[in-house]
DNA sequence: GTCTATAGTCGGATAGAC
DNA sequence: GTCTATCCGACTATAGAC
């Protein structure tokens, strides 16, 4: 595994292939022969760069997460910081809730890109590799994290809390359904793609229920606390 | 593929089989040797009666939306009444939620059996198949068209709108993404399965937010609609 | 209807020339 | 670092005996 190699480019394109493959078919669906000529490179490159097909599974899963990282990292940081802070009014809880919603309903079905890349993150929440782990401390711990500091500043509970994290969760369900239901959402609007508006509906959707939500939030049902 | 063969206990043999295997590993990766095996009978039998793997695979669909519709289409067509019904008041309409979410999440998390049904679902759903139309014609049309029925009756929009469907689906979603974040949830909670009590403390979270969803629903947002 | 044996294909990884 | 050629194992499906 030549890590100073002196040729990145084919490193890269088997890597942008894998992520479109594997996204498209899942990681036993796709061969390494399909992956190599997709990429334009030679078959023996992907044992060569990545130590077999395997390796360059986990290679494109933190390509991933980094570039997923970039994008989101900044809002998370932003709904820690509003959660954290005793000046945040009950307005910049909403707003930064906004922009998760906005930011991560993009990340997931925003553009055809962003889909083939949450599809491999879907794939490895249903059925959990060894790769998983990377996503997980990657991504979706930060989510929840966010969206327990924002609840945190509303309810007064703990952002650790059992109750809490499963109302993240279940929030970030919210959002994961239009992408998870990509199938379904096209055959009810029976159509092939998403056109902006529809994204649009769905980020307003999604944020008029979540401000239903953290509306009746205070008090906190006590049954509800495990 | 004889129909109306005399020994059906191959079949039913490899169709349970099918459903534990092809859950857990998805359909590339489960092999006819690992399924014959598990089945008990002989590798030949696939071919022989469902004229191959991916018959096997249609087979196993098949039966889990016969038994998926004998425990929701009572709960749906409860549903389907009572949006339907003139008599319906609002108690009627958050009482027929309150079922919809008790069966739909003990369809999805409830036991270590319906995990393994509904992990099929979710591939198709994000990886669809010419499988897929099986379990959308059987089982989400019925489960969306239940929750439309629903709010339409509060909310005085068309069952069939684009916002009343996107509102359905973003409802689905808050009990879906206990199932397909199952492996993120039990990270969360540190354990390797869920106790009871913790799929009861997922339905409340659950019913809590449905009801504090349409309590905000009235008037709704007409800036939603599309 | 069920079995054994095998055909035919495709998978990932490797050897070794350049 | 990239190529061609090839190995070898695993796969699904079939032929044919019982």
């Amino acid at each position: 595994m030549p890590r100073a190699a002196a040729n990145t480019s084919t490193r890269q394109k088997l890597i942008d292939a894998g992520k479109r493959l594997f996204g498209l078919h899942g990681f036993e669906a796709t061969s390494t022969r399909v992956l190599a000529a997709a990429a334009g490179v030679n078959l023996a490159a992907i044992p060569y760069h990545f130590g077999g097909k395997e390796g360059l599974y986990h290679a494109v899963a933190q390509d991933i997460v980094a570039s997923e990282k970039a994008s989101l990292d900044p809002v998370f940081a932003h709904a820690l910081a509003v959660g954290a802070a005793p000046s945040s009014g009950r307005t910049d809880v909403i707003e930064a809730m906004r922009s998760l919603v906005r930011v991560l309903v993009a990340e997931l079905i925003g553009t055809a890109e962003s889909q083939n890349t949450s599809q491999i993150m879907l794939q490895e929440q249903i059925a959990p590799t060894p790769a998983f782990h990377i996503f997980f401390d990657g991504v979706y711990r930060g989510a929840i994290e966010a969206w327990a500091a924002l609840l945190s500043r509303l309810t007064g509970l703990a952002p650790d809390s059992l109750e809490l994290r499963l109302r993240a969760l279940s929030i970030l369900g919210q959002i994961t359904i239009f992408r998870v239901g990509m199938a379904a959402v096209l055959r009810l609007l029976e159509r092939e793609t998403l056109a902006p508006e529809h994204i649009e509906a769905i980020a307003e959707v999604v944020i008029s229920q979540v401000e239903a939500i953290v509306a009746g939030l205070s008090p906190i049902p006590p049954e509800v606390a495990a």
